[in-house]
Formats: C-alpha cells, structure tokens, sequence
DNA sequence: TATTTTTTTAATCAAATGATTAAAAAATTT
DNA sequence: AAATTTTTTAATCATTTGATTAAAAAAATA
C-alpha cells in the first residue's frame, strides 16, 4: 500500500499506466471473466503481484474500464448533440460521423458496453444520469419543435433514436454477421463504413420526411 | 458411459432434457465463462454428476447449445428470405415481423449470437455457410433486378442487409442502452417493438425510395 | 422377482485462479 | 551516500471449478 505522503503519490504512470492499459485492451475485447489476472500481467510485461499492489483486486481495475469506456461512448454522442444553434439535421450527421470514426478506432468498444448494459441493471449508468438527462431533455424538445412546425414527421423519440443509433452503431455489432452473410473484407468494411458516415444522415432524412 | 445395448440407449428425456434446458437457459443469458456446471446443475435440479454422464463435458454441452440458438437464428430470416414468387418489400415485412416475434419470445437470442459471432472466427459458422450461400445469392439476384427495374434506388446489398437488421434487431441489443435513454419501462418497450412491425418497413421503403 | 438401467450421494482430484507475503533488487529522491 | 519508493522474484494460500470415481438407492425392464 502507498503510505500517506506529504507531497503526492507520485504515480510514474510507468508501470501502473501499462497494466491499466493491458486491462482496458483485454476486458474491452473479451470481458470480465474470458480475462484473468495473469493474462493481463503478461499483457502489460509486469509481474502478477504489482497489479495487486496498485490495484487491490481484479474487480476494482474492471471497473475502473467500465467507467471510462461507458464515458468515452456515451461522451461521444452527448458532445455532438448539446451544441446549441445546430438543426437536427446537422446533429445527425456529426453524431453519426462521430461514431463511425470513434468506434473504427475502438472496434470492441460497442459490443462492451452492449453486455454491460445488459449485466450491470444501473448502479454505474446512474451515475452518469444526471450528465445525460438535461442533455437528453434539451434535445426533445428541439425534436417536439421540429414536428410541431412540420420539418419532420411525427416520430416518437424513442424510434429516432434507435434508428439513429441502429444505422450507426449496429454495423460494428453485427460485423461478423454482415460480413458473412454479404462476403464482405475487412478492408470492404472500412470503405463501407466510411460511406455511411454520408448515407445515414440521408436515410435518417428520408424516414424523418414529412409526408 | 452409457454401455452398448442392443436395442437403444434409451433416453428418457427426462434428466438429460432438464440438464439441456438448464444450460440452454444460463448459457445464452451469462455466456460461457460466467456459467458455472454447478450452476446448470443447480438450476436443472439434478446433481453435477449427471450432468457430465450425460454430457462429457461443459464445453460439450455448450456447443450444442451454440449450434441450435444458431440454427433458430438464421433460420427465421432464411425461412421468409427463401419464399419464392414474393417482392421483396413484402420479403421485408414478413422477415420484420418474424424477427420481432422470435426476439420478443427469445430476449437474449440476439446478444448471445453477436457475441458468439465475435468470438469464435469461423468454425460453426462456417457449418451453415452452404445453407445460407444459395438462399443468399437468390436474394442478391432479386435485389440487383429491381434496381435495374428502377422499382428501387441503388443500394450496395451490405448496406441493405446491415439498415433492415440494424433497424430490426439493434433496438433488442441496445434495448437498456435505449430504455435509459428514453425513459421506457419494460411494457412501453414491448410495444414500441410491435409498432416497429409497422413501421420498419415504411422506413425501408422510405430509403429506398428510387429518386 | 431378478436384472438392468438410471439417478443420487458423497468424497475426492487436479488444475486454474485471485490474492498475499516476505525478501531482495532496482530506481528514485532526499 | 543514505533513505525511500518502486518493482521483481518466488513461494504460498484458499477457493473455485471442471471432472471423476465408487457405492448405494431408486426406477424401469425383463
């Protein structure tokens, strides 16, 4: 245990950051109970016994993860959403460019926080709550303005976000089904991926076209 | 071991049948690593013993389960997909509806498949690959002609495939991603999905609506 | 009833795994 | 150089976990 100092704790970030690293790369890719303590050990080039001297337990550097990757995914949408003075039009495009270049560069990050959703019922996601809510209300009410004057069709916010965020993110999820199913390259992918970053906001419109 | 026996091994499909359901039940809600044998064999009623005389192994036991939520996976979209002497917007409504029953009655289906589609490269997979390629390739020929029939605007087949499963199957992965979102208890999503049956697809229709 | 099959019980293994400890070595700070 | 902090090494624990075994009990079958 770090004695109480008079200073600071003086992290090197040396050792300490490499097996927070190594923890963040097997965790985010394979979860909480694919990845042992030696694996990440020997992920970071440490020795068993340091991750226990800086982190008490395996359970408390999982969470750790957790915490930073559910902030960066949901950083992500909220930064590009609460911009003021922007349509909904345009928020759709940067989200969606937002997310089609964030998840390129941390492939394993959508499926991750999937799962951790689905086991962990609150507790973590609450705290992030009270971030999320002014943001969230903020936004429908620009939606309930936009269909009140008629730019968009009737849609309940619930459907606009899920197709919002099916078209964008549920290619990441569903790569290796997609792949398979329409004989696609990872290389293919990317290209692919890239063009949604223009046709999603396109089809986003044309379901969103008042009739 | 089940000793040879001249007339049949005579499984009374009661022990081995609760063993199955139990693991069928833990596995696809937990995943490998977080099922336990004692816990299948806990929830099966019967004890651990059983459970590999039955079975040889945990991982034995899991691969059959793997396959058959496979099977049942691909199966409702290969079942509608395959209709012959059918457009392929009614295609898209049968196989929408399809998907939303079998999802609804199966909610852990679609999180088990995306992670078992991640993790193991090829394998099972590749087991149905020659029932999925003709089903796969009649469609493609479908869709190339309607585009060419101008019935339909030009779309690459990935991005057809990856909007009408994103629209379809996403909203059940990301379900509390999108329930905390939105604010939507467990019965309003229930029936936000069965309004989907509807309305996913107008939206496909929407997109691919030829300009 | 006698025989065979199925299921339970209970004990036990071996390996994996998260965690701890103590002592020494290396690096850093004072 | 001396003192302190960081890191390594190596041994060791206790628990969990997948799997096995042998003997008895229960159920089914002949």
């Amino acid at each position: 245990m770090a004695k109480e100092k008079t200073i600071k704790p003086v992290k090197d970030a040396s050792a300490e950051e490499k097996i927070k690293e190594a923890a963040r790369k097997l965790f985010t890719q394979k979860g909480y109970d694919a990845v042992k303590t030696r694996d990440i050990a020997e992920e970071a080039g440490i020795n068993l016994a340091l991750l226990n001297y800086y982190f008490r337990s395996k359970e408390k550097l999982f969470d750790m993860i957790v915490i930073e990757n559910m902030q960066q995914f949901v950083q992500t949408i909220i930064l590009k959403i609460s911009e003021s003075n922007i349509s909904i039009a345009e928020k759709v495009e940067k989200v969606v460019i937002a997310y089609i270049d964030m998840i390129t560069a941390n492939p394993y990050l959508p499926m991750f926080v999937m799962n951790q959703l689905h086991n962990v019922p609150s507790e973590l996601v609450a705290k992030m709550e009270p971030v999320i809510k002014p943001v969230r209300n903020n936004f429908l009410k620009q939606l309930e303005e936009a269909m009140e004057r008629g730019e968009i069709a009737q849609i309940k916010p619930f459907h606009f976000m899920a197709n919002l965020v099916g078209l964008t993110i549920f290619p990441f999820i569903g790569k290796p089904l997609l792949q398979r199913v329409s004989g696609v390259s990872d290389e293919e992918f990317k290209a692919l991926m890239q063009e949604r970053k223009k046709l999603v906001p396109i089809w986003i419109k044309a379901i969103l076209a008042p009739k």
